[in-house]
DNA sequence: ACCATATTTGTACTATCGTCCAAATATTCA
DNA sequence: TGAATATTTGGACGATAGTACAAATATGGT
């Protein structure tokens, strides 16, 4: 991790933590999405906390642990807030609409969490995206058993707006989805300056708009010609570990 | 990065290289793209380019130099086969066409790039997507002054063919296209596994339909109201860091 | 106030990191 | 061929990594 030049010589004893080892989850997770989990040391974490390092491992046990509870914290009540939205968005009665409110409910609880109010959730998410891209192994675990169910749910929401779009179309564009919200949160300010300044690229509320907007189109596209003509035969990739 | 037990004495005496330089390079390339720049040692590139960990320092000083020549590397011919087909498609006569070839433009070359036919693209475009989740200092420079110049085209390109939508919306569904791009590269198997077999992730062609269905719907979508009532005020997020 | 427990501290251990360097070896060209 | 140059080698350096552990300190119930 970039390090600043951090000459201070004088112990943190103006602020006493009353619970240390949420203010060490609570700096870990604000580096660990920022600088990515493999950047950031133990040791940087306990700083930004105003712990010892020692006591990281105390409570976490190892690093990996430290990821583990932080991803605790957040899926359950980001799934449970999605299953909430995802079951009041079924009962709308307008097609587009309910189409719209299902998008709406996979993409909200990923801004606003309900564990944290300030950025909670665009700070968890980001930290998601920036694992995913990592390829963290703890991570994977949690991903398969935890995610996959919200996403199914969310798909066959889809489909049953859409029933004429086959399933596969729909995890396909589903995908496209996650992709660009994660990238929105990961690099907001690529849009302000393709924007040249006209967009803010880390405006939650806008950056919502435009992509319920632009995943409602996108879903509702024609599928593509289930005999797939497949003109030239583009060589097939993977990379070469296990992803998430 | 994960190390496999490898308990091999035998020196790599079989496999001379006949450019040790290039198979660094290559090895580097295929690392990086994997397990990220942060997790993939000098030393795990030295031993997968059957090479000394001095020899990576002789040709390329530091790991961020050998990191910025494999973006010299692939810029170019990338952005080069990207004018050449958006310059093509926009000689296209039928505006919806037009609109595809453009999409298409943009992304075909992050698939299959000129200078390395076996999914040399792919490796490449991959190892974007990781850098701008990782965020390193030397890709972000190269970042800025290479690639913004060729979004910018092809927003003005899509602005041509969509003229009644504002240029700001069209720079977020830009965007979103990036980070679709982006996330289905590094998390293919996950469309696998959503898709339960019917679909398969790392199929190039399949991607690359899928995708551009998708950005050409989003992309016609209707703009949003201008007069945007921003009904509740999110939080701004921005990470701690400049990103790329 | 006392004891049992929970937590924090400081330090140490080993492993690995990026980079450096002198010696050994290949290669190139007059 | 022989000299000049380019490359490879193996080992070393200091820095930092994750983790472990005993001693010191804080905390809470009786």
């Amino acid at each position: 991790m970039v390090r600043k030049p951090a000459k201070s010589n004088v112990k943190a004893v103006s602020t006493r933590k009353p619970n240390m080892r949420e203010a060490i989850l609570a700096a870990a997770e604000e580096l660990f999405s920022t600088y990515g989990f493999n950047a950031v040391s133990v040791r940087d974490i306990a700083q930004a906390a105003g712990a010892n390092p020692g006591s990281v491992t105390y409570h976490f046990k190892t690093k990996d642990g430290l990821l583990l509870e932080i991803y605790r914290r957040h899926c359950g009540p980001m799934n449970r807030r999605r299953s909430e939205l995802l079951a009041a968005a079924r009962r709308v009665r307008d097609l587009q609409d309910r189409l719209e409110a299902i998008v709406r409910a996979y993409v909200l609880p990923a801004f606003t969490s309900g564990s944290d109010l300030a950025g909670g959730g665009t700070r968890f998410t980001r930290l998601r995206a920036i694992m995913s891209a990592e390829g963290n192994e703890v991570v994977r675990k949690i991903i398969a058993q935890t995610f996959d169910d919200t996403s199914h749910a969310f798909i066959d929401a889809i489909h049953e707006s859409l029933p004429h779009i086959p399933r596969t179309d729909l995890v396909w564009r589903g995908h496209f989805l996650l992709g660009a919200l994660y990238y929105t949160l990961v690099t907001p300010e690529r849009v302000s300056r393709l924007s040249r300044g006209s967009a803010d690229g880390t405006d939650a509320g806008h950056a919502i708009e435009e992509l319920v907007r632009a995943t409602v189109a996108a879903l509702q596209a024609a599928p593509l010609d289930p005999a797939t003509p497949a003109p030239r035969k583009a060589p097939g990739f993977a990379p070469g570990r296990a992803l998430t």
